[in-house]
DNA sequence: ATTGGTGCAAAGGTTTTGCAAAAGT
DNA sequence: ACTTTTGCAAAACCTTTGCACCAAT
């Protein structure tokens, strides 16, 4: 049995946008507003339907905006590798950093060994501000 | 100029169930159940203009409970200490752990030094499972 | 033919806003 | 007296649900 179920339209495009979407989080409306612009107009229902497949599907986590007024959705690499580091989004331009370093691992490793704490991935994002924008900022 | 305005009933008992539950984070309506059982059954639009206040005044962080679809609150340590060290909540049972231990100081540290991100530790929360909910479920 | 996907309308939940009345300073 | 806070009603916003219809296998 299949888990992906059927072929649409629809979830092609979702996953389209979501992949060039990478570095990034996207929310329900963004991906509306893509839709519309491939001249697939899409009730936003069915946006929500699929993207609550795709999360089953693992091939994204959902987390939620700063405000925590909404979900945002970001696209998991084919690997699963970002399942197993953290990312930190940046608070200014809201690009997605992956941490995939020693140093995180090792952070993550400690969280386990000296509290006893079992990071969740898929559940954590990182605020903080990025490098450019700090310049940008400290620029200004 | 004063910053924290009137001294309102209402304030004084949001402040205090915050404070009671320090390793926790509360919902907008957990703090009406609270008034309420208190016998100063308040408007729950009082509570969100207190909430957004208090934050100001940096006596609470505001994060967004898992399911993103509302907002969650935490009291903040006065010194401010808070705002310095990162926090994990358990996704069983919501406790929330403070990480002011050295390796987590570091590896806020580590995200400067090496990738040049600034961490907001007022905006992010870590979520894991906690050892006693480990074990709770390990042992089920 | 069967199963899964879609659109629409309606409803649910959380949060915000405007205005007049009440309370704190 | 003056300023802030409150309650109420209404609205905004995001998300979910039910049902009939359509599309993919």
């Amino acid at each position: 049995m299949r888990t992906g179920g059927y072929n649409t339209k629809v979830k092609k495009l979702i996953l389209e946008f979501l992949e060039s979407k990478k570095n990034t989080s996207v929310s329900v409306q963004n991906i509306a507003d893509y839709l519309n612009n491939c001249g697939e107009e899409t009730n936003i229902t069915t946006i929500y339907r699929q993207l609550e497949k795709l999360e089953e599907e693992k091939k994204l986590i959902r987390h939620s905006a700063e405000d925590g007024k909404k979900a945002l959705f970001q696209y998991i690499a084919d690997d699963g590798e970002c399942l197993k580091h953290l990312h930190v989004q940046c608070t200014a331009c809201s690009k997605i950093i992956h941490l995939d370093c020693c140093d995180s691992k090792e952070f993550i490793a400690h969280l386990l060994e000296k509290h006893g704490i079992t990071l969740d991935c898929s559940k954590t994002v990182l605020y903080g501000l990025c490098e450019d924008c700090k310049n940008k900022r400290s620029g200004a």
